[in-house]
DNA sequence: CCTTTATTGTGTGAAAGTGACGCAAAATAT
DNA sequence: ATATTTTGCGTCACTTTCACACAATAAAGG
């Protein structure tokens, strides 16, 4: 049994968030302590001995964001042997989304100085290889969203049909036909239609609210359906 | 800087190989020491500080059943505190492919006690969490041969239509019809039909050979070509 | 208050893609 | 030489995708 071995485990947490009006983000924090004291980095931080990944990314996400997630799944492992100067960290980087009604929380809830979020298309310089792992995380994103219902989890429980518009061309980066676009998502069966109207936010007529029907979804996908945009 | 961790880091390689008399198989090894002495095992081992995840896989499997691995990714990182009974030993798991000839030749380059390809759906048991880390490839593959051309990576390089076709039909687990099968994998316009028939191996008129071509492929994808099957 | 501006809601037709289907040709097996 | 196995190939119905325009409802601005 070998005990030689000196390589540190982390977890990192890529967060996104979404509204409207600031477009898809991401939640990063400012470091306190060198290396890279002062420079913008994904949250995260060692595994206790006794906690799953998962967890940590979760502890780690909380305690340094006060941020409530909503969707995690593993993303990617970084372990190159020289990707922390200090010694080998092997990171085990997560995914997450939080709805919007969090995103628009954050500057209240923590330290404005300490976690900010950023549009995805405009990020800071950041410490480590973590441009690395914005960039999975952003492709995961875009990749995942066309084949699997994950958009929602980043929009509030009830959101008029334009947000997922917007956030489904944001994310694909092109324009998207928008009764062909209504008419594709709502034939899946995974969406009601609900008898209220979004509160007026700016001109326009209000839109009516929508809401995602997740134990639809997985009836539907246990009989084999195919959830693609 | 924190120093109390304990975990230590591993790589796991499964190992998907294919011909059409013994279908979709996966390299195991039998472990010699305990724990799970006698049981058949992922192969894998110990990173060393100074190698990259990718390379540790590579040198294990290298080294424990000498096959020459044609494409490796990473798979899944596996980190459950317990997973391991003598200590907390977090796995990043890779996902490789070996093409049919090579699949052919393992008995003849390790030992025959050591290490042998299983039938993916008759697996025996295995140690560890192992057999969860392999649903999780099982599910990779099945998933991933849709949407990338990743199949050519089981197959020679020369190869009968037919070798595709079962492929596939083996992995989706459904009956594919023969010449829609054809028509669109054709239409992707990736692979070359070459004036070469293949090797009689049984009754039946010899099919024409078929070859991928990687470089068009690379090219339509830029062009934003779309693979799906 | 009236006009302008912004946003939502809705249907049709052309084009492309998918899926079902059967028979002749070329080889080996008996 | 006859039977059996496997390959090669085209059409038509159906489904899906894509392009496209105008009326209704609200707030904003004069």
């Amino acid at each position: 049994m070998k005990v030689t071995q000196n390589i540190q485990v982390a977890v990192d947490a890529v967060v996104f968030g979404y509204s409207k009006e600031e477009g898809v983000s991401i939640l990063l924090i400012k470091r306190k302590y060198d290396p890279f004291k002062g420079t913008w980095a994904i949250p995260g931080g060692f595994v206790l001995d006794d906690e799953s990944l998962e967890t940590a990314a979760a502890r780690e996400l909380q305690e340094e964001t006060g941020v409530k997630i909503n969707y995690l799944e593993q993303l990617y492992t970084f372990g190159k042997p020289d990707r922390d100067p200090r010694t080998r960290i092997l990171s085990v980087a997560y995914f997450g989304l939080v709805k919007s009604s969090q995103f628009q929380k954050l500057k209240a809830t923590t330290d404005a100085e300490a976690a900010e979020w950023f549009n995805f298309k405009q990020l800071p310089k950041l410490a480590f290889d973590h441009k690395k792992i914005l960039n999975v995380a952003i492709e995961r994103l875009r990749g995942k969203i066309v084949y699997q219902p994950i958009g929602f989890e980043l929009l509030d429980k009830k959101f008029p049909f334009s947000d997922l518009e917007h956030l489904y061309t944001t994310l694909l980066d092109r324009p998207i036909d928008r009764r062909n676009f209504k008419k594709k998502v709502m034939s899946l069966g995974i969406l009601e239609e609900l008898n209220e109207k979004a509160k007026s936010s700016g001109a326009g007529r209000p839109g009516n609210l929508f809401q995602f029907n997740k134990a639809t979804y997985n009836q539907l996908l246990k009989n084999g359906m195919h959830f693609e945009i």
